[in-house]
RNA sequence: CGCGGGGUGGAGCAGCUGGUAGCUCGUCGGGCUCAUAACCCGAAGGUCGUUGGUUCAAAUCCGGCCCCCGCAA
């Protein structure tokens, strides 16, 4: 099989090197342009590229797919398939079309639900216990496409977004490879409508904690927005990342109040419950313990955190 | 030249209008107690990131360098 892959971050490298490592022939990688990172600004290729790149395998990084340029070079490759995964554009129904088993897609969740740009990060916010992947014949909806194979995953208790990344990132792979090499015996089905669902982009925003929420759904959105943005809240102005938390006792105490500040800060959420928050990072500052951070910053109990 | 915070006993911080350092926690010893992660008493432990300079005297003022982190991307 002739294969061009597109995909740009870490978790579709995952992807890209097995299916180097495979039978099939990776023709091209195409990948995001490089990108200013970090706080030095250094212009970064994408992990894709990389990867591509140490395998001697030609990357194209385009601005854009519908200036027609692309179309010319797949083709002038004629890939048999085009394999896509976490790239990052939508690609327009002439290159869909172009392939003679069309595109597939990697999708991080189990379609239809969590279509969209973060099914990781949002399916952990909304508090999910299962989720998986799915591999599907693009067309030119937002992750509508007929489903091809699907796996389930269990969510960990504890896990949060960066670990299910990691961990769906090596399942996404094995299956995208069994898929495509078994497509000619896979009878698409067609994904059920009235149970879509949306994961929209994540925005630094979303991740502030608002403690009228249940203790339980702060839980969740600490776990879903690690480690990119990170929950977080304001303390005399100063922004607090919460690295690590868990759902405590029952207080009688309003939303906001701290009502413990020893081992850990504990603060009383809108459904009567106890966020225990266990390691932090406050702005400016490394990670810590919330026992840490309380030896150097009093916080007395009955101080109301507001936003 | 993107903006900003910071490097002080094991940890987190204070001291920074100059005169060799303090708090909370931890550690060690002792005491109280049926007992204790609680309480009381005591102890150990710091060339204050590095390097020059100003000064009678610098953690504290000035310059260079190294490192960590937040924002922004």
């Amino acid at each position: 099989m002739k294969i061009v892959f597109m995909g740009t971050p870490d978790y579709a490298a995952v992807t890209l090197e097995k299916l180097i490592k495979s039978d099939n022939e990776i023709a091209a990688v195409f990948a995001q342009p490089d990108k200013k990172v970090g706080r030095k600004q250094i212009l970064t290729p994408p992990p894709v590229k990389v990867v591509a790149e140490n395998n001697n395998i030609p990357v194209f990084q385009p601005e854009t797919l519908r200036d027609g340029k692309a179309l010319e070079i797949l083709k002038e490759i004629n890939p048999d398939i085009i394999v896509v995964v976490a790239y990052g554009k939508i690609l327009p129904e002439e290159i869909l079309n172009l392939p003679k088993f069309g595109c597939v897609n990697g999708h991080a969740s189990l379609l239809p639900k969590y279509r969209g740009a973060s099914p990781i990060q949002w399916c952990i916010v909304c508090g999910e216990e299962v989720t998986g992947v799915t591999v599907m014949q693009m067309d030119k909806g937002m992750d509508t496409g007929d489903i091809l194979t699907q796996r389930e995953v269990k969510i960990g208790e504890n896990e949060t977004a960066e670990e299910l990344f990691d961990r769906l990132s090596v399942i996404s792979a094995d299956l995208t490879l069994e898929t495509i090499e078994n497509i000619e015996n896979i009878t698409p089905v067609k994904q059920n409508e009235a149970e879509a669902s949306y994961a929209p982009i994540i925005k630094k925003e979303m991740a502030l904690l608002d403690f009228t929420k249940s203790a339980k759904e702060l839980f969740c959105a600490i776990r879903g927005y690690y480690s990119w943005p990170c929950a977080y809240f304001f303390l005399e102005g100063k922004r607090i990342k919460v690295i690590k938390s868990e759902v405590g006792d029952t207080t009688s105490q309003t939303a906001g109040t701290v009502v413990g500040n020893t081992d850990s800060l504990d603060i009383a959420c809108g459904d009567g419950k106890i966020l225990k928050l266990l390691t932090v990072q406050p702005e400016g500052k490394g990670q810590m313990t919330a026992k840490q951070m309380l030896c150097g910053n009093k916080i007395e109990k009955g101080y109301v955190i507001n936003g």
